[in-house]
DNA sequence: GTCTATAATTCGATAGAC
DNA sequence: GTCTATCGAATTATAGAC
């Protein structure tokens, strides 16, 4: 048994693949069911035979993604044993590592989410994370700037999100191989919680 | 002739802005033409008749949200008599104003560059840019630290965009209501550019 | 210009042979 | 389990009356 290559895939498993696949290149209505059994070297017959419908089927797919979207999250910020940059760090490098993999995923799951939020899996809101209080108590204690907490988690979020979802443009304006994006992200693990240290030092920077 | 409400709008007009807010929203394969005419209160044959084909309005939707995108782009980024921190501060105000009102546009973009990034209208690429020049001026003048300008550019896009495309997660989340992400908007116009310029000064900021 | 009716095609799903 | 063949609904597009 290889490391590399999947030898003797079930074919439910075939198919599973080549609907992730589709599904989170395309989305849903995009995707026909005919061409998910092409890509898995199957008959359209038997996809229904292993997931009864089309809409089944994406609902496996879905969860999956949100499922990795959110993986981490919850107890990345609820740690109470890492600071405030500690949590900053592991949550930009895991995501990072994740959206190497899974480059297609975070436009899909921000698609589905904008027709139908109450997909995200999330059990414990920010409201009461740990990482929120330990926010409050740095600006108590004047050691951060006084920043609205969604700012803060928007400039995370955005600056370790949106280069996978902008790619194709910055491949297009900047003529970037792939080669050359991904030691990019790399560097990003490192600068964006730099970046995020400076915003929340704030003014005291100059 | 009142400013408000458009009265006495023609056909035409009627039918794409149904399909301009339809496809915006949904995507091509999921808005079905039938919706489309619904939505603009006529009927299926006329959709036809003024456009010829489901493709040939989408084609129309696209190239208007494609300019909207790169609008303005170009012409900050080469203007000669800003400075840099300038065109920061006009990029970002420019674009928030313009996501406010168009909110479902950029995620349409995206989706669409991702499969054909071909599409995006830009014609001077950022390597030609008087912005980048500027930059590449201030790095050797040693104003500024050493960043990758494509990291800059991802900075000020993602910041800028990405609570617009993360809109229902952050509303889901946080419990957020319009209003006070409007706010929020509206002082990401001031801060952003303040975030970046202090990521350009970087580690002098300690 | 606008409508009703319908043709032509695509697509999801199933029946039934092997 | 897997395939071929096909059904039935949905969807784009057009013909033709007004």
């Amino acid at each position: 048994m290889t490391k590399g290559k999947k030898i003797n895939v079930s074919t439910e498993e075939k198919i599973k693949d080549a609907a992730r696949k589709l599904f989170t290149r395309r989305g849903y209505a995009a995707t026909k069911t005919r061409d998910i059994a092409a890509e898995a070297g199957i008959n359209l017959a038997l996809l229904n035979y292993y997931f009864r419908s089309k809409e089944a089927l994406f609902a496996i797919v879905m969860r999956e993604n949100m499922q990795h979207f959110v993986q981490g999250l919850s107890v990345i910020l609820n740690n109470k044993n890492t600071s405030i940059e500690e949590k900053i760090t592991q949550l930009v490098s895991n995501y990072i590592d994740m959206l190497i993999v899974n480059q297609d995923m975070p436009l899909f799951v921000l698609t589905v989410l904008r027709n139908h939020p109450e997909k995200l899996p999330i059990e414990s809101k920010l409201q009461n994370s740990y990482f929120l209080k330990q926010i409050q108590a740095a600006v108590k204690a004047k050691e951060i700037e006084a920043v609205h907490p969604m700012h803060l988690m928007l400039n995370i979020l955005g600056l370790t999100i949106f280069p996978f979802v902008g790619k194709p443009i910055f491949k297009h304006v900047s003529g970037m191989e792939d080669e050359e994006f991904l030691k990019m992200m790399e560097e990003r693990k490192q600068l964006i919680p730099q970046w995020i240290v400076l915003m929340l030092k704030g003014k005291r920077a100059y």
